[in-house]
RNA sequence: GGCCCGAUGGUCAAGCGGUUAAGACACCGCCCUUUCACGGCGGUAACACGGGUUCGAUUCCCGUUCGGGUCACCA
């Protein structure tokens, strides 16, 4: 037996599938041409964030264009950073928004696909299979450095300018004999593995990326660590086998790990794995002072997705949103094709924008407008109520009390080819639909009109209400009232002479919306009478006429 | 600080050596209109700066400035 065998069984002991072993069991996918497999690979350390919804849409989208495969892993390798739920989270939101997951991780459920398990802290051994066969080459080694001496080292690198890091003659573990090694392990001292890095910093390795394009950077010449000290391995080494074992072909992720690029093809070079296509996606970013910076869990409520929820943006419009963003001319051929389904749209890695777009809430309501002023009354209703349910107790009780009453107000101007657009989320609805469960509370009576106009016009059209009218009788029957009571019926005539009037039809609307609503504007306002009942009306009228 | 990447209106962005420098959101005005919203029409507003290369640079090269990312037993 070598030195290195020695050592290789020290290390780990329990070890004897080789990666032979691994190759045969997770086999090439049998995929047609250009099919890409792609994953989200979240990291359980809180709930879901909007980055990694995009991220995960990015890699969805390129799967669906290809006919590929979309998995989902759970990156759960730092068991300190852990949130309770925040795997659960993730999934559940990933549902929520439509990313349908082909293969992977499921929570409580049993996983999907036969390149698992999708779960990093099920696949310890597997880690260690390789590293050990590393060992065996040379090309991994225990290192007993603490991080007091680890730092200590960072701070004496610091001082004299130099770069930091375990490398070259920093690397001390690096020249333990085996028999050393073999001794500090029997010993009890706690170690990490680490690469034996064949890098040299004075190379320059060049890789295209598929959205920033071709980018050049020295090599890795740092000893990085593979097992941490508890065996579990760190992202970077994680990444090489398991993309590999699972048949990654293109790597989607958050531009952050652009600098560790190096670092991982090198990784698969060592390992002799061919390594994936990769794709950095510029992460949603946020303006403060002037600056942009990225989205933060901490500070931006807009980051989590469960803010989205909470609002009430329908799910249909942070896609929707989320789809400009990723491909800029998405909103060209949404204007082109209104009605068909996202998945018709051409999505590709090379239209995305190098740089972060900053978040723009103004967008996300235009666009969420648009997709609930296209939204059916039922629809709408059930969003609204299952909304409320969750976040607005008391208007959950009002919305739910009539149904039908509740779907004649969100009837109200829907539909047709000029729908209304007043409604970008549904915590909105309280604002808008107010009125129609409670009297108002304050009249904001045109400046123009005295007390005695407005009660002329009230007691006027008190008697001749009709709930039957249709829109268009119901606003003659206004004008009817006009000449008698001062007032134009036309507003074009009034235009002409004003002075001749105390004002035109519209204004008699006015009063009457005023008085039943306790609004200048609102929707079509012989719905909203119809709606509310002759009673109710007649009611709202009375209650006007003495508060004035 | 080292190493990467980026820079077109307030925001998102087309552009790829010669353009009146698209479009969308926001904003403003007008029209439509019983109010508002919708819709239509129009408007304000941009190539960070300095050097090159070129007959000609928003576009190519270099530098400056600014912005972002990254330098862990975190991902």
């Amino acid at each position: 037996m070598t030195a290195l065998e020695q050592l290789a069984d020290v290390l780990f002991p329990t070890i004897t599938k080789t990666p032979e072993e691994y190759e045969a069991l997770y086999p090439a996918r049998n995929l047609k041409e250009g099919a890409r497999v792609v994953r989200i690979a979240p990291s359980p350390t809180g709930y879901l964030h909007l980055g990694v919804l995009f991220t995960a849409t990015i890699n969805y989208l390129t799967a669906r264009a290809t006919d590929g495969v979309f998995y989902f892993r759970l990156e759960d390798t730092d068991k300190k950073r852990e949130v309770d739920g925040g795997a659960a989270d993730i999934l559940a939101g990933l549902r929520q928004y439509g990313l349908q997951i082909d293969e992977g991780y499921q929570g409580d459920d049993a996983p999907i696909g036969n390149y698992g398990p999708y779960r990093q802290s099920d696949r310890a051994e597997i880690y260690q299979a390789y590293v050990k066969a590393l060992v065996l080459q040379g090309l991994a080694y225990p290192c007993f450095c603490t991080p007091d001496e680890l730092s200590a080292v960072r701070e004496q690198q610091d001082s004299q300018k130099l770069r930091t890091g375990y490398y070259g003659a920093y690397a001390t573990c690096r020249s333990l004999t085996s028999e050393q090694a073999i001794e500090k392990v029997r010993a009890g001292l706690p170690y990490v593995m680490r690469l034996r890095s064949p890098g040299d910093e004075s190379h320059r390795i060049k890789f295209d990326d598929m959205i920033k394009g071709t980018i050049e950077i020295p090599e890795n010449d740092q000893d990085i660590v593979l097992l941490k000290s508890d065996g579990i391995p760190t992202y970077h080494f994680a990444h090489a086998i398991d993309d590999h074992l699972m048949r990654t072909t293109h790597v989607i992720r958050g531009d952050e790990w652009i600098a560790s690029v190096p670092t991982h093809l090198q990784l698969f070079r060592v390992l002799g794995f061919k390594p994936p296509k990769y794709a950095h996606v510029s992460p949603i970013m946020k303006e403060e002072d002037g600056n942009k910076r990225k989205l933060s869990k901490r500070k931006d409520p807009e980051a989590a997705v469960h803010f989205y929820t909470e609002q009430g943006y329908p799910p249909e419009s942070v896609m929707e949103y989320l789809h400009t963003v990723a491909n800029s001319d998405y909103e060209d051929w949404r204007r082109a094709n209104p009605d068909k389904p996202r998945s018709a749209f051409p999505f590709n890695l090379k239209k995305m924008s190098v740089s972060g777009a900053l978040f723009d809430l103004n967008k996300l309501n235009d666009v969420s407008k648009n997709i609930i002023a296209t939204m059916t009354t039922d629809e709408v209703t059930d969003a609204v109520i299952a909304w409320a349910a969750e976040y607005a107790p008391a208007w959950h009780t009002l919305l739910t009390r009539d149904i039908a009453f509740t779907k004649g107000l969100f009837s109200i101007d829907r539909g047709g080819p000029k729908p209304r657009k007043d409604l970008a989320k549904w915590s909105d609805v309280p604002a808008y639909a107010e009125y129609f469960f409670q009297a108002p509370t304050e009249y904001p009576w045109p400046e123009h009109l005295s007390a005695d106009d407005i009660r002329t016009i009230l007691t006027a059209y008190l008697p001749v209400y009709d709930p039957a009218q249709d829109k268009q009788t119901w606003f003659e029957t206004i004008k009817g009232l006009c000449p008698a009571i001062g007032f134009c019926p036309e507003v074009k005539e009034y235009k002409k002479q004003p002075d001749a009037y105390k004002g035109h039809a519209g204004d008699v609307s006015t009063v009457i919306r005023i008085a039943v609503t306790g609004r200048r504007n609102t929707p079509d306002l012989c719905g909203i009478m119809s709606l509310l009942g002759k009673d109710v009306v007649a009611e709202l009228l009375n209650a006007a006429l003495q508060a004035l």
